[in-house]
DNA sequence: GCCCAGGTGTTTC
DNA sequence: GAAACACATGGG
């Protein structure tokens, strides 16, 4: 009963608030990164860290031409550290990337994972030590062109300001409230994602109030 | 010098 | 369960 009244209203929020965003900013063509490798290990050096610090540490590993699976998968995490310091976290990353490759070698590369179905395909990325509900539907979406929403920090805030949401819901309780209420769609997703961090990064922050903010 | 940034795992109550 | 804590760099 109360989901139900909850779950509508929120259905014309989501939409409303891509419509919005959608016409100021437009499409933004994501995820900063060129191959599916790069996107992964770009997911999991970004945790809790500013991005231009994780964009540092894609760039050392590929002065040293290290950003294939081939060259990066036999590295220990000892290996790892210092090539990605700047991304801060270095030592507890290093071991999460070791982790995650060494499971991508397991399946086959992400050529073996084509065939997995996403739920299990996420169950599985959840099961890799450091890779928890964000980083897995980071790379579910962006590496692998799956259809799940991705539920960060900026979404939070925003979807709290705007009033949909209070902001202390479980994860994947704003994951299926996007996705119950949204077209299944990686290129819906993805835009939506992406717009939300534009908007994040333009402008607004946490001001009560702003009036170039697409969502004012 | 202080605060924050596209989280996650562990410990403790 | 949920709250507190560790993990670390770089920019404002």
């Amino acid at each position: 009963m109360r989901g139900n009244r909850k779950r509508s209203s929120n259905s014309a929020g989501l939409t409303d608030i891509h419509r919005r965003l959608f016409g100021a900013f437009g499409p933004q063509h994501w995820w900063p990164g060129d191959t599916q490798l790069e996107i992964a290990v770009g997911a999991i050096l970004t945790q809790n860290t500013a991005w231009s610090n994780v964009e540092k540490a894609i760039a050392v590993l590929k002065s040293h031409r290290l950003l294939t699976l081939e060259r990066l998968t036999p590295l220990s995490p000892t290996e790892i550290a210092p090539l990605i310091r700047s991304a801060g976290f270095y030592n507890i990353k290093a071991a999460r990337l070791a982790a995650f490759l060494g499971w991508l070698k397991s399946t086959g590369g992400f050529a073996g994972l084509r065939r997995i179905p996403t739920a299990e395909l996420r169950a599985q990325l959840l099961a890799c030590h450091g890779i928890g509900p964000e980083t897995a539907d980071s790379i579910l979406l962006y590496a692998l062109s799956r259809p799940v929403f991705v539920v960060d920090t900026y979404t939070r805030r925003i979807l709290s300001r705007y009033g949909l949401i209070v902001g202390d819901e479980h994860y994947d309780t704003l994951r299926a409230m996007f996705e119950s209420t949204l077209p299944r769609s990686t290129r819906l997703y993805n835009e939506y994602h992406a717009l939300l961090v534009r908007l994040a990064k333009t402008n607004c922050r946490s001001q009560p109030s702003c009036d170039s903010c697409p969502l004012a």
